[in-house]
DNA sequence: GATGAATGAGATTTCATTCAT
DNA sequence: GATGAATGAAATCTCATTCAT
């Protein structure tokens, strides 16, 4: 493991835990076992690292929920794996998804900032692959009519709400997902 | 208005623009046209404010669903009329709103904070009287057979989320508050 | 002497003595016997503390020679008054004087910045001054013909010019205050 | 160019604009398009660039004169000469002019550091080749009665006082060379 | 209740310089 | 000669909080 790669390691396990704002460079710089200085020789910013933590986990969703939609047989199924597909990758990757649940530094979204290009994009991208799910599902008759859009905002909402609450929620949560799955495909079907 | 309600009103606002933590106490006494030390007179913290702001909010929220909830016919439209509330209520006191969804300072949420009972025992109610409400609905035969606790869980992730979705989401967001309804309906009746 | 002005003495000391960007504001406090935090709530800026040294500074001197021109009986006379006023002054306050002459953070005379107009504004009024008395020494038949306001620049950057080079010089100089009125006496004189 | 050439020409350019301590090395690397540690490889510090800088500067500005006044008839005739190779030098090398007067590091100039040396002689030849012309003006009775020295002093103060307030004063200056030889003239001349 | 000067701990970042390759 | 990762010291500034008045 190079020394990068050691510091990204240590921020994602400390943002997870403190959450990006209350976790100090000195601490990553610590837990990496790397001069302080070599955060900033190699990510320029303290945000440098939570946006290249950002950026690879929201990439990698994305890439999966293209590929997993493409093999579905209906719209629907489309949905539901999407679904199964969220819950199982944010277990998987758990650490990275509290990173960008937890504080999510807003300054980052100031209108002008170049990393809110970034981030309202992929947004956008994931809006657009449930949108089209949708449409094909009205379309195989396996979605029922309602806004494709909408919908799709309502889920995206959902799921990270949910996951929000699983996470940091002060209760403990039950597994979810399939309740989730049922309840969406009930929400959903014709 | 007292300095009091003054050092409120103003910490409302900032935190609701800028996030708690990004929030020096320096500019809420600013805002308010006090003195900074008179905040801490007041408050004793600057977390003080938070969870006043906080309680207040939730409070209220809790007392208007417990109301709308019995005044309905059916578990089904206790449900409906929950969500419907949620969305004008996030209208009505938007600022509140995204002072507690915007950045939530974790650090009160660690174990052994009093906080923490407080928001937990908060967050067990208002999942209890939705609990309640399918329950109810499913007695009466408004809403199908699916696990209350679950369902209620589900459906407080979904409306936080989306709040959060449309409030701080990079994106313009249409209203959802009729395809929330609409899809819940789908998801929960019989 | 309040922190303050004690903030400001230890400032002017060690600007002076090692130049503004060399002294850290740590230096600064412990001269001061104040803590750090302290220069940041009275001065903002380290900047701050330095532009408030010079606008104190230029200030009297504009006052100053404002009034000995005044009272000079011929042009030449104003002109020889300021000239010798000019030595007396940066030996007087000879650390102020060093300060700005020493260092310059040309940072605060970018384009757009606040201070550039002050400076702007205090140069040029010097200038004013300046030329306005050579005018007057054309009219009273003391002074020969040239033009006033670029025989201002020319005494200007002369007078600060050999101020530097005698307290920043490497090599020992001379009292050069006569000398240097003798010599505009006759660069200037009918 | 060598690598190395191009360190010196990326420091030049980058020290006249931004000023010797406000460039940090990596810019210097950055422009010259080579990794940082080769600055070390080749001038051991940053100052080694500044000072290798100074001392083709002076050295060559030194030269000149001593050619130029070599040639002219009369001591006037010399001095006069030195002041227009002065104005004309100043815009030829206009970068490398910048980056000494705009801001000297005078940590260079503490008592000991062999730098000081270097300039101290420089600074003394300087002023020696112009006494020298004032003495050969006096004998040769185009220069009246004043004392050498301190009139060398003078003149090098004066013009490195103009330049100074040309090159980095916060207002638009008209051409004064014609106008120093003219005022300097008078200053001088029997 | 109210002020605001004062504190001091700590945070992010910069940067000249070194050194293994 | 040349690279650029790595260091570590230091610098500026922020900010919640206290306390004398």
């Amino acid at each position: 493991m190079t020394r990068k790669e050691a510091i990204l390691k240590a921020a994602i396990h400390l943002f997870a835990e403190r959450g990006f704002s209350a976790t100090p460079t000195s601490a990553v710089a610590k837990r990496a076992g790397v001069a302080e200085g070599l955060i900033f020789h190699h990510y320029k910013n303290k945000e440098g690292i939570f946006l290249h933590i950002m950026e690879e986990m929201i990439d990698t969703y994305i890439d999966r929920i293209e590929d997993i939609t493409k093999k579905a047989k209906t719209g629907l199924e489309a949905i539901e794996n999407t679904i199964s597909f969220h819950f199982r990758f944010s277990e998987e990757r758990s650490r990275e998804f509290l990173v960008i649940i937890r504080d999510f530094p807003f300054s980052l979204m100031e209108p002008g900032m170049p990393a809110r290009e970034i981030i309202a994009s992929r947004s956008a991208r994931t809006l657009d692959i449930m949108s089209k799910c949708i449409e094909r599902g009205q379309r195989d008759g396996s979605i029922r009519e309602l806004s494709p859009e909408k919908t799709a905002s309502i889920l995206r909402g959902m799921l990270n709400g949910i996951s929000r609450l699983q996470m940091l929620g002060p209760l403990p949560m039950p597994e979810l997902a399939s309740d989730v799955l049922n309840f969406c495909r009930h929400g959903l079907a014709r």
